[in-house]
DNA sequence: ATTGCGCTTTGCAGCGCTGCAAAGGACTAT
DNA sequence: ATAGTCCTTTGCAGCGCTGCAAAGCGCAAT
């Protein structure tokens, strides 16, 4: 049996199909008297809109996309849970997609192909592609982009001040007394921005307490997962020197760093402080759970939408916006110990699930 | 400028659009002169085609949906991280929706809304939706259930023996020398499946060891997350006969009961042995590591992602499949304790990130 | 009664592509 | 040379909807 169309509609109700398309999309004015007829055929034929023929007609699919390198990467998670409902409230669906990291792959998601069709606007959380690599995007896509790239002016870009915040977070563990601090996550190379970013935050920290930064202490890691951060603890641990306290790129990174340390017997943070980054729910359970440096996800995922769909509208100034969100540092038991840190009921999250 | 269309690549290479699309559709018989005239053109043109139009003409959207209670739920993006590579290998984008368990949401993705048209199925995990609710579905909507539904027939459903999973891992704790054993996660009403089949699987482990089943030591929770696992461990822990070891249903439950123990200076296991359900991977490196139950989750991706396909296709047989993955016990810290898990360096997982 | 105005409803054309089936061409067999 | 066969290419119509602008209609003002 075929599906009732608009056509089908309107031959019942005894009107024209356009009346039914301006019933249907509430459109117009409508008398009360046609829009009455209309609806009960509709409700009489079970019909409904098929979204495929509108999106032709129009142009335009409803669909954005948010496009993250990890889907499993508990950060991303929680900020989708921003994302979807924001959009979902101005009548955007979400798409999700997962790059891997994938240079090409993010590549051709900004790039001017055939899956542009299917989405009016991308949130994008580059990892993969340099900060120049955005240049080859399609030029007619409403952009987004989230975490460490700045805007070249013709996309806008929602953020938090990295640099400040990692400051904040060095700046933490060294007025707890930590002489030897390390670094975990590094990567200098040119896709790697936000961690330099970060690392940039570490140094600034050291110079306004007037230490000086041990170069050795700084480790690189290629991601910012669990397995890398224990990898790098481990190797800390294995020097002569080992450090008193590590700041974390992120906060995968402090669990396997935590991790690390655990299975060596030492403890945090009486013998190792570790702050991370991100504040994921993980943190807030953990053992001992993890001090972090807050982003206001909630923001940052709202900001995006925002400014994404005015973007879509069209109705934007061409220059494209760097926005900051708020952040800020939460002390726990990784860096204060569970007795001072001992309002250690988990805070009141962003998100929970 | 507008966009190129076929038409316009027709005219540049000489032949008609319907010579075109067969290039561009690697369809049918082309010769290789005209498909290097066509491909020259599309070339020269920077033509793409526009999938909305072609969505429009042949009823099909290539998009499949996943829809999962939780996006933030390590299981579900982790499950995920399975499901969108291996629907990308067949030709789908994957939509990705998420419903907080909301019963009314739930049922408007499963009737027959307007939306049906953006996807050509779904994998659904239902959460509000009990059994029966699941009848309301649009029946022309190939579908695949995830979790502890079974099928009416008319859906293929992919999970793993819940029952026996259960068994499994109160087994171990039985056999551990544990007395006094609790489960966390037991959902008495209509949408609870799930967990009570895991409870289920509680009163089996007792039975086959011939031991009583201490009702009292059931509790109930509103959801598999850590808040909820932190807030009953910690009534458990005010009873004057607390238990020795816990079944949780899910490894955010665990989570979340860990941290309550260490709350309470309690050790885990020495005092209260605890095991999980999901084997989700902040579990391989948290303090302690957690014990669990490991579902297949590459086959569940791999099996729904096959049978939706097929059922697309409409080349399956009507009656609905109900398929197992394999799962297998994971044994760590949480049960064993850190001297004799001390092959305790995270196992290779499903994914990680 | 006539004109003009404003609101509602309509018709047309077309979004860009593909399904279908037939037309056209080259080639083989007789 | 002619008919038959097979492969490539084409034309047509239409997927179901919306943008646009005109047509229709009721009512008030003259």
């Amino acid at each position: 049996m075929r599906e009732t169309t608009l056509r089908d509609v309107a031959e019942l109700a005894g009107v024209s199909p356009r009346t039914v398309s301006n019933v249907v999309n509430g459109y117009a004015r409508v008398t009360d008297a046609t829009r009455e007829k209309v609806e009960r055929a509709i409700a009489q034929l079970g019909y409904r809109p098929n979204v495929l023929a509108r999106n032709l007609a129009t142009g335009r699919s409803g669909q954005i996309v948010v496009v993250v390198p990890y889907l499993d990467t508990p950060y991303f998670a929680e900020l989708l849970q921003g994302i979807i409902p924001a959009a979902r409230k101005v009548g955007y669906n979400v798409l999700v997609d997962q790059t891997d990291g994938d240079r090409d792959h993010e590549g051709e998601l900004i790039g001017r192909g055939s899956r542009r069709f299917l989405f009016d606007g991308m949130i994008f959380s580059p990892l993969g592609l340099s900060q120049e690599d955005l240049a080859v995007r399609d030029p007619d896509l409403p952009l987004v982009v989230l975490g460490e790239r700045s805007s070249d002016g013709t996309f806008d870009h929602v953020g938090i001040d990295d640099v400040a915040a990692s400051t904040d977070a060095v700046a933490h563990l060294i007025s707890l007394g930590r002489r030897r601090i390390a670094a975990i996550g590094d990567q200098p190379y040119p896709t790697g921005e936000a961690a330099q970013l970060r690392t940039q935050g570490f140094r600034a920290a050291h110079a306004a307490a007037g230490r000086p930064v041990d170069e050795s202490l700084i480790i690189s890691t290629a991601r910012f997962n669990r397995a890398d951060g224990a990898t790098a603890m481990a190797a800390l641990l294995d020097r002569a020197d080992p450090p008193d306290a590590v700041f974390c790129y992120s906060d995968l990174v402090a669990s396997g760093a935590i991790h690390a340390l655990h299975q060596r017997g030492l403890r945090v943070p009486e013998d190792v402080a570790i702050i991370g980054y991100d504040d994921i729910e993980d943190g807030r359970y953990s053992s001992p759970t993890i001090s972090t440096i807050q982003p206001d996800k909630r923001a940052i995922a709202q900001m995006a939408v925002d400014r994404l769909i005015k973007r879509i509208a069209g109705t934007e100034p061409v220059p494209g916006l760097d926005l900051r969100a708020e952040h800020r540092l939460i002390a726990r038991e990784s860096t204060l110990g569970a007795a001072r840190a001992s309002s250690s009921r988990p805070p009141p999250g962003t998100t929970s699930s």
